[in-house]
RNA sequence: GACCCCAUCGUCUAGCCGGCCCAGGACACCAGUCUUUCACAUUGGUAACAGGGGUUCAAAUCCCCUUGGGGUCGCCA
């Protein structure tokens, strides 16, 4: 069996962590079988659907690196086809006329919550045999004619074997007063028109489920497989929100996550194959049938992220990484430096840094002026003394002299005036270091004099005379 | 309230068709090593089978109950 798929969000917002990752899921599985893998936007609600979180979701799909099969498929544009299939489902007697209005319907399920049952439809137009006449057409709404006992069992790929009473379902709305489809009755349709063989999609959708098995039935129609992923909650517990901060994929590209980090974590959150944590986009699709899909929600961390995405740095040239890093440091207005000039920059830093956003900011004190420069104001006190100041303008006229400002030399030159003077190498160090840096910490002093070249050295070592 | 789902270290998890598990890995945390500092790296450490009943020679693993967490109950998706 070709295996058929498809990811279909709403665009009512970004594509966030928790549909990046079901689509994460679908596209692995398919890629996995070699199947289709479809993308289908459901903007049926005219209202909050809007163009620009499309177009946002296809961007953050392809910076994630999920392609998808064909173009992708518009709700708005099929009402024909899924009201071809209500009046099916009418004229086989599976759907019937409803004239009851939302308020009376609303009036059933409060009557339904005070006897202490599931709040329903009460099917009081089921058997009125309603038809739409001149008068009114436009007032009724098309339901099912659900069955009212017996059970729907769901199959599902990662929960198992779950049972519904079909007397807790009610005859629910295929169709809308102004013609438009249900939320339920569209994806059933799309689902069989698209050839759908499994739908992957959030455990939030559990409940949904029966009630689309019962469409498929009535529509005589074969019924895919099902696998709903547990949720992703915040590092609370609770679900994930806005309050959480970050929740949208392009938030993470802000951030300078490399896509394949994001994936890879994300995959993580819910899967797991063995003891095994690092995998590249291949190894997952090559992975994925061979592991464990877990049933139970899963928190996100931030933290874990974090250091997944250092390693995957890792593996990433220093070539590759002074490409990506180049839109971080335009976004925190530092100067550009040329190509040869970067690369020399990323391959002292990157070790010290988590995301390429980190990478920029770590390069700060190597693209500035001496005039720019910012000192720690605790650094300043502890390291800038009338003694050190010495230190550092002997330094300054030795290093002015040296034939050769590469980092070997000034090494040698360095630790030349610290024992040729009976020092201490604390009593030189640090102040150079904040001098050079503006900081305590920072990578090795002779690599950074070297990077910076003799003229910015000199200048930012004469600000302290 | 009704229905459904879930339950191993703080977090992600291995294990879960029972014995090899007084529970393994990773993140985080703590300590040591390395180092001119910081970081990286590396070594070691703290830390969990929610509780109670069964079944069994044997249960983290199977069953039941309790508790806790989550989801859904729209003419939204």
């Amino acid at each position: 069996m070709k295996v058929v798929t498809r990811f279909a969000p709403s665009p009512t917002g970004h594509l966030h962590l928790g549909g990046a990752r079901t689509a994460i899921f679908n596209w692995l599985f398919t890629r996995h079988h070699q199947g289709k893998f479809y993308l289908r936007i459901e903007d049926t609600d005219t209202l909050r659907s809007k163009q620009e979180y499309t177009d946002s979701i296809l961007a953050s799909m392809n910076w994630l690196g999920l392609d998808w099969d064909g173009e992708p498929v518009y709700q708005s544009e099929r009402f024909d086809l899924y009201n071809q299939y209500v009046d099916r489902l009418l004229e086989s007697g599976h759907a019937y006329w409803c004239s009851c209005s939302p308020e009376d319907v609303e009036k059933m399920r409060e009557e339904a919550r005070a006897r202490g049952e599931n709040p329903k439809y009460n099917g009081c137009c089921r058997d009125r045999g309603l038809r739409p006449s001149p008068g009114n057409p436009e007032k009724m709404v098309v339901r099912l004619r659900a069955p009212q006992t017996g059970i729907t069992v769901l199959n599902d790929m990662v929960k198992g074997e779950i049972v519904f009473n079909n007397a807790e379902l009610d005859d629910m709305v295929l169709r809308r007063p102004d013609g438009a489809p249900t939320y339920n009755m569209a994806v059933v349709v799309d689902d069989i028109e698209m050839g759908m063989t499994h739908v992957i999609r959030g455990d939030d959708h559990v409940p949904n489920t029966p009630k689309q098995i019962l469409i498929y039935q009535a529509l005589g129609a074969e019924l895919p497989i099902f696998g709903h992923v547990p949720m992703i909650l915040g590092p609370d517990k609770q679900k994930l929100s806005k309050r959480h901060g970050a929740t949208a994929v392009i938030d993470y590209e802000k951030e300078g996550l490399l896509p394949e980090a994001l994936v890879n974590y994300l995959t993580l959150l819910g899967w797991s194959h063995g003891n095994d944590e690092f995998f590249g986009l291949e190894d997952l699709v090559r992975e994925f049938a061979n592991g464990r899909l877990n049933p139970s929600p899963s928190a996100f961390d931030p933290e874990k992220l974090a250091w997944l995405n250092h390693e995957h740095m890792k593996t990433r040239s220093s070539q590759e990484l002074a490409e990506l890093v180049a839109p971080f440091i335009k976004a925190l207005e530092l100067p550009l430096p040329a190509p040869e000039k970067l690369l020399p920059l990323v391959e002292m830093l990157r070790e010290r840094a988590q995301t390429l956003k980190d990478l920029a900011a770590a390069m700060k004190f190597m693209l500035i002026d001496a005039a720019q420069m910012e000192y720690d104001q605790k650094a300043l006190e502890k390291t800038i003394t009338p003694e050190s100041r010495a230190h550092l303008a002997a330094l300054r006229s030795l290093f002015d002299g040296l034939p050769e400002f590469d980092a070997s030399g000034l090494h040698d030159a360095l630790h030349g005036y610290v024992e040729g003077n009976g020092l201490k190498f604390k009593q030189v160090g640090p102040p150079l270091r904040v001098a050079l840096v503006g900081a305590l910490a920072g990578p090795d002093l002779c690599q950074v004099m070297s990077l910076l070249g003799k003229e910015q050295t000199l200048a930012r070592l004469t600000k302290f005379q």
